[in-house]
DNA sequence: GGGGTTC
DNA sequence: GAACCCCAACGCCAC
DNA sequence: GTGGCG
């Protein structure tokens, strides 16, 4: 048999793809591993000798488009072998743009082929082997092509899926994919392979727009509708109005025009004062969301494209199927529960605070378990508090809240502080309930004033921030730290240090509140002007970034009035909340980082802790030397 | 998350 | 009642 | 005075 034949016998024996369930959560998350969702072609890259052939899941022949794929299927090190992945077009960021691979004929961009299973090797059909196995034989046939091609392969991992996916979401990709450990390939869409999605996506029947501006022909967002079943009618399920371009919204409205009709088509559809333009369903949007509200409408829609493949018929309403697990499942938000923590109501407890990847009642346990270890640092001190805003890319990230103003649960304290050009009222934590509160307002991340509210003006503390720039190595951030040691000792300061959940250090001094604001700064501006001045090739003290690269920032401006400096013990605003911890000099290692720790595993080391890492830290006198008052 | 406004 | 929209910091320092 | 930065 020539190469061409055993390659037709072989896709005709194997070229059924195994797909994803569409879930919301994962059932059993120990039962499964992970990998990050490619938006891209699914495609099988087949080889028999010196022929090679990349089909897609219809069957359709993409060698030629994939041409640079293609070769380097070739030079997989087996006779006979099927990879099973997708294939994407990567942006400016590397992620992976189903758009552009669309648009390719355009720009080239390169093409990258994700590879996770492999169904044929060398005459024998692998398909009912365990997963394992499968990737084990991958790597190895895989691993010997050349290392620039355009073959990765698919990386899987074990952990917790929500993590995983908040890391995913965080990176723009689509979602992650759940395999069951010792599955079997089995095409079509089977459980053993589930499938959870950042943002919603499906097509929608355009039936009505409302226009730009009244004089001018454009979209500014379109009507769209949805049936709750094949056989149902269409009813309105909400407007998009972002994600067109300026030449799309004028070439929209003069698509529709012709289908204009004066009375909606959809019973549902609101009113908007009359300016909207109804039409007949004829084309399809595709368009992507995060969830459905209760009332049957789409959040936070974005128009991904028209879709000329389907017909507004076809445009059913699909939902993913709910996760067995109690734990996580999503229960109709009315009937949920709202648990109390240290009598702190908490209202939606299992949504999922992006982007840790923690949901709100973990994180009120959390603050519940380390209380006790967390509010001497934080009790009696002015905070400024970080929320996580969704919405457009310009408004998504971390929200900064710093006045009580109208709102803040009445466990917390509210004082009125001077600030440069007005007075503000900050809230402050004096109990463990207040900080359990700041969970129920979803707040990630707490920094606390170095000076307490009863005292405003006289620090009890100072911070050295050591902020390394992304090219410094972690061996490099100890040895900072531990210099700055080293030099407080020598003016006769005692120093503790803590690890602040992101990449750098905080060592902190504590001080009889003696000083005032001006001396704390100038003095801690000094210690990092010699800092610099000793060793200018390690150390800045000067924010812009130019002049960072490769070096330390030793930021003392955490020392000026009204600056902040993260809680010991507070979560951080990033994928799998990661902890600000307290540690004895003698666990700051190379192996440690400085994001060691997260919600989880900080409460085992508290649990586990014989002895106070931070011991005499509250009992320390010390002031500034007098050569810097 | 909270508050105000609109439908 | 719900859907929708908007809001929620400050101050230093380099340029 | 503005804007980047924590
Ligand atoms: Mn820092
Ligand atoms: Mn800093």
């Amino acid at each position: 048999m020539g190469s061409k034949d055993r390659l037709d016998a072989i896709v005709e024996r194997v070229g059924d793809v195994q797909t994803a369930t569409l879930v919301k959560a994962v059932p059993e998350p120990h039962a499964f591993t992970y990998e990050l969702k490619w938006d891209g072609y699914r495609i099988l890259g087949v080889k028999a000798g010196a022929a090679v052939r990349l089909v897609s899941r219809k069957r359709q022949d993409y060698t030629k488009e994939m041409a640079s794929v293609a070769r380097d299927v070739a030079t997989v090190d087996a006779d006979e072998c099927v990879l099973d992945g997708e294939v994407c077009a990567l942006d400016e960021r590397g992620v992976p743009s189903f758009q552009l691979l669309q648009n390719r004929t355009r720009r080239r961009s390169s093409l990258v082929y994700f590879v996770f299973d492999l169904l044929w090797l060398d005459g024998e059909d692998l398909r009912g082997r365990p997963i394992e196995e499968r990737r084990k034989l991958l790597e190895q046939v895989v691993l010997g092509v050349n290392r620039k091609g355009s073959i990765v392969i698919s990386s899987a991992s074990e952990g917790d899926p929500r993590a995983i996916l908040a890391l995913a979401c965080e990176r723009g990709l689509e979602g992650i994919v759940a395999k069951r450990k010792g599955s079997t390939y089995s095409a079509g869409k089977k459980p053993t392979w589930l499938k959870v999605k950042c943002r919603a996506r499906q097509e929608f029947a355009v039936i009505g727009y409302l226009p730009l501006m009244e004089t001018r022909d454009a979209v500014g967002g379109l009507l769209l509708g949805v049936k709750d079943s094949p056989s149902g009618p269409l009813h309105y399920a909400g407007k998009v109005g972002t994600g067109f371009d300026e030449k799309t919204r004028v070439a929209l409205a003069k698509m529709l025009e012709p289908d204009r009709v004066a009375q909606p088509v959809v019973k549902d559809v609101p009113r908007f004062d009359d300016i909207a333009r109804h039409v007949k369903p004829r084309l399809v949007a595709e368009v992507e969301f995060t969830e459905w509200t209760e009332g049957g409408h789409i959040r936070h829609p974005s128009f991904q494209g028209l879709r000329e493949d389907k017909t507004p018929d076809e445009c059913v309403k699909e939902a993913p199927r709910e996760s067995a697990s109690p734990s996580t499942s999503t229960r109709a938000k009315k009937n949920e529960d709202r648990p109390e923590v240290l009598g702190v109501s908490i209202s939606n407890p299992s949504r999922v605070l992006t982007p840790t990847g923690v949901t709100k009642l973990e994180l009120a346990r959390y603050y519940e378990a380390v209380g006790e270890h967390m509010l001497p640092h934080v009790k009696g001190r002015p905070l400024t508090l970080v929320r996580w805003a969704e919405g457009k890319e310009t408004e998504k990230g971390g929200v900064y809240l710093r006045h009580a103003k109208a709102w803040g649960p009445d466990v917390l304290r509210r004082v009125k502080i001077r600030e440069k050009t007005k007075l503000g009222e900050y809230l402050v934590a004096d109990t463990v309930a207040a900080l359990v509160g700041l969970a129920q307002m979803d707040i990630l991340e707490i920094h606390t004033w170095s000076s307490r509210a009863d005292d405003v003006e006289h620090p009890d503390r100072v911070v050295f921030d050591l902020d390394p720039a992304p090219d410094v190595p972690w061996k490099e951030v100890v040895r900072a730290a531990k210099l700055v040691r080293e030099r407080l000792e020598a003016l006769g300061l005692e120093s503790w240090v803590k690890t602040t959940g992101g990449k750098g250090l905080h060592v902190l001094v504590p001080l009889v509140p003696e000083a005032d604001w001006d001396e704390c700064l100038g003095f801690t501006r000094a210690f990092a002007q010699m800092m610099v001045r000793d060793d200018p090739k390690r150390f800045v003290a000067a924010v812009p970034k130019h002049v960072r690269s490769g070096r330390i920032l030793v930021d003392y401006l955490r020392n000026n009035r009204t600056n902040t400096s993260v809680a010991a013990y507070s979560t951080r605003a990033r994928p799998k909340a990661p902890v600000s911890v307290p540690i004895a000099w003698d666990e700051l290692t190379a192996d440690l980082r400085s994001d060691a720790w997260n919600i989880h595993t900080v409460v085992d080391r508290l649990r586990r802790q014989r002895k106070d890492p931070w011991a005499g830290y509250f009992r320390a006198r010390q002031r500034l030397p007098r050569a810097a008052r």
